[in-house]
DNA sequence: ACCTGAACACCGTTCAAGT
DNA sequence: ACCTGAACACCGTTCAAGT
């Protein structure tokens, strides 16, 4: 994307920042990490970070689209053999940036860069489950309804404390495909 | 609970404070409804509030706990005969109050009152749900499984747009049992 | 017990000015 | 093009003082 030396150096700029707001939004959530804090880390002062985003929201989506290629790598290069090892390692690394994924749902209401984040998230989670689930034979009409439900409960074990008993009950239901 | 007249007063006003909360906040969001407008809407100065209330996380609390209640009493009332159309009842009303919905999922990293809140109507839906799967034939060491997915296919409805049909395809798909 | 005016500490964001 | 110091408008909450 980037053309010369100059847009180079402002390429590495914004993902340091984003690297330090992502870095305290985990240590410290979204809310109370403030943009004095991220342009504090980042060693420049608050309103520069203005210079490169529109606002907290969406340096929230430049963040979210910095992880989700790489989970979608890791996703593929961890060649887990079953659909159960796959959700459960999927939801694992969700969970470590729960912070995150929180925010985009808190922010959802408010924002229209993360609302068009959001639905493209869903879209891209619908269609890894419904491919799934075709493949585990379900009938094509059922199919996206099934995904559609999958990613709802998907959501609903990230945002609700449970036993690890519960959450493999309900990831070994979602991998039979039922 | 009141137990004189100062006490029935205090009582009114509290509800007073509760009912104007509950009216902004549906009609322009909770975080886009400052205590200082609910304390003008309710007639008096802003700090008023704090005392009746410890914070506006209790201040929704309170609201929802004033509107659960119409609700169980109405989903009885309704005496609706078949599982699709009460879950139909029960989201169409839920949808109505979306704007509390979402700001009590929002205040849950936040607030120790809104989590216990929540953890409570998480049970009671839960409950409900159970109940209703054992009628239906469930054997009882899945019905608990199958209610706990429910709720999140519930609130997934709740938070996420969709169509009628979608929606109709997925009660109707929970209210099946399967 | 109940209520208030004024202030506090903070927030995301913007402005005017610099290089 | 890029960056800053200072300010803006606002927020939930608290304090000191009243009745």
């Amino acid at each position: 994307m980037p053309r010369n030396k100059r847009d180079i150096d402002a390429q590495l700029k914004r993902d340091h920042i984003v690297a330090q707001a992502t870095r305290l939004w985990l240590a410290h959530g979204f809310d109370d990490t403030s943009m004095a804090a991220i342009a504090r880390e980042a060693g420049i002062s608050p309103n520069t970070i203005y210079w490169y985003f529109a606002g907290k929201d969406d340096l929230l989506v430049a963040a979210m689209d910095r992880i989700t290629p790489e989970l979608a790598q890791g996703y593929v290069l961890s060649g887990l053999p079953t659909a159960l090892e796959r959700l459960t390692w999927l939801i694992t690394q969700l969970k470590t940036y729960n912070p995150l994924v929180q925010a985009i749902h808190a922010r959802l209401a408010h924002s229209e860069v993360v609302r068009v984040w959001h639905e493209r998230y869903h879209q891209a989670l619908e269609r890894l489950l419904t491919a799934h689930l075709l493949k585990q034979g379900v009938p094509p009409e059922r199919a996206p309804l099934m995904a559609t439900v999958g990613t709802f409960v998907f959501e609903g074990l990230l945002s609700h404390p449970h036993t690890q008993a519960q959450q493999h009950a309900i990831l070994a239901w979602m991998a039979e495909g039922r």
